[in-house]
DNA sequence: TCCCAATCATTCATTGCTGTATTATTTATC
DNA sequence: GATAAATAATACAGCAATGAATGATTGGGA
C-alpha cells in the first residue's frame, strides 16, 4: 500500500496564493494602498489618466458594482476624481488626481520590490517551469 | 532590445489560483456549499463532531470573528449547532448535524471531482513539479 | 477571598468581491 | 417625434476575511 505522499491539490495552490498575496498587501499597505487600488490606478494611467467606469471594470475582470465601490474607496483617499462624461452623461469618468499619480508610482515600486523578494527564491527555469504550468492550469479551466 | 516577454509574476499566480478557486466553488454552491463552509464542516468531522470556536478558528488558519460569521451562516443551514461547554462557560461549541454530516460528505466528493477536472491538464510529473514549485515559494515567505 | 490578567465569543467597521434590482440616459424603431 | 430596448452607474444584500473594542468567565496571586 503506497501512500499517495503530498500530492498536488487545490488547497496547495490557494493557500501558496495567500501567503503571496498577503505579503505584497502588506508591504502595499505601508503606503497606503492595496492591490486592488493599485490595479485600478495602473490601469487609469494605462489608459491616458481617465477611463469611463464600464471600461474600468473591463480592465479589472470585474463587475460594475465592484468597480463603483472601488473608485469611492480611491476618491476618499484623494487618489482620482469623477466627472461626468459631456458626450455621453450615462457615463461616469474615473480621473487620476496628482496625489493618485505618485502613489501610483510609489505603489508600482513597492510590489515590484516584493514581488523580486517573492520570485527570489525561484530559479529563472524554476519561475519559467512555474509559469508555464500555472499557464495550463487556468488555460484549461478559462 | 530583448523584451521580457510573459515572465513569472505575482498576477499570474493571483489570477490562476482565483479561477480556479473559482471553478470550485461554482461546482459546491450547486451543493449550497463553500470552500470555508466546507473546511469548516471537514475540521468539525476530523475532531469527532464538535469544536470549539477557537479551535475551529486555529484550525482554518483564521480569525475568531471570522469563525463567529462563518459558525452563524452555518447554523443558518442547519448544518452546525451551537452549545454552550458546561466545563468551561466561556466557550460556546460548534456541533456537526446530522445534515452538515450529510453536507459534508457530499461537498467532499464534488470538490475532489472539481479537483480532479481541474488537475487532469497536468501530467503527473507536472503536478508534481508544481507542487514543489509552489511548496518553495510559500516556504520562502512563511 | 478578592481582584487582576488572560481567555473567549461577539459586535462593529472596513476591504473586496459577487449578483440582483433600480434609476438615468442614450439609441434604434416605428 | 414618441416609445421600447440597451447601456451605465448605483444601491443593496450577501459571502469571506481582518482588526479593534466590548462583555462574560475563568484562574492565579496577593
Amino acid at each position: 500500500m503506497v501512500p499517495n505522499n503530498a500530492s498536488m491539490n487545490l488547497t496547495t495552490l490557494l493557500h501558496t496564493a495567500g501567503v503571496a498575496q498577503a505579503g505584497v498587501e502588506a508591504k502595499l499597505a505601508a503606503v497606503g494602498l492595496s492591490l486592488a487600488k493599485l490595479a485600478a490606478l495602473q490601469a487609469l494611467i494605462d489608459a491616458g489618466d481617465a477611463l469611463p467606469l464600464n471600461q474600468l471594470a473591463d480592465r479589472l475582470s470585474c463587475v460594475r458594482s465592484n468597480i463603483t465601490q472601488l473608485v469611492d474607496r480611491l476618491e476618499a483617499d484623494g487618489l482620482v476624481r469623477r466627472r461626468t462624461d459631456p458626450h455621453d452623461r450615462r457615463l461616469r469618468l474615473a480621473v487620476l488626481t496628482p496625489a493618485g499619480r505618485r502613489a501610483c508610482d510609489e505603489g508600482t515600486r513597492v510590489k515590484a520590490s516584493a514581488e523580486r523578494d517573492l520570485l527570489c527564491s525561484l530559479s529563472r527555469q524554476e519561475a519559467e517551469q512555474l509559469r508555464t504550468l500555472l499557464g495550463k492550469l487556468a488555460g484549461s479551466t478559462a
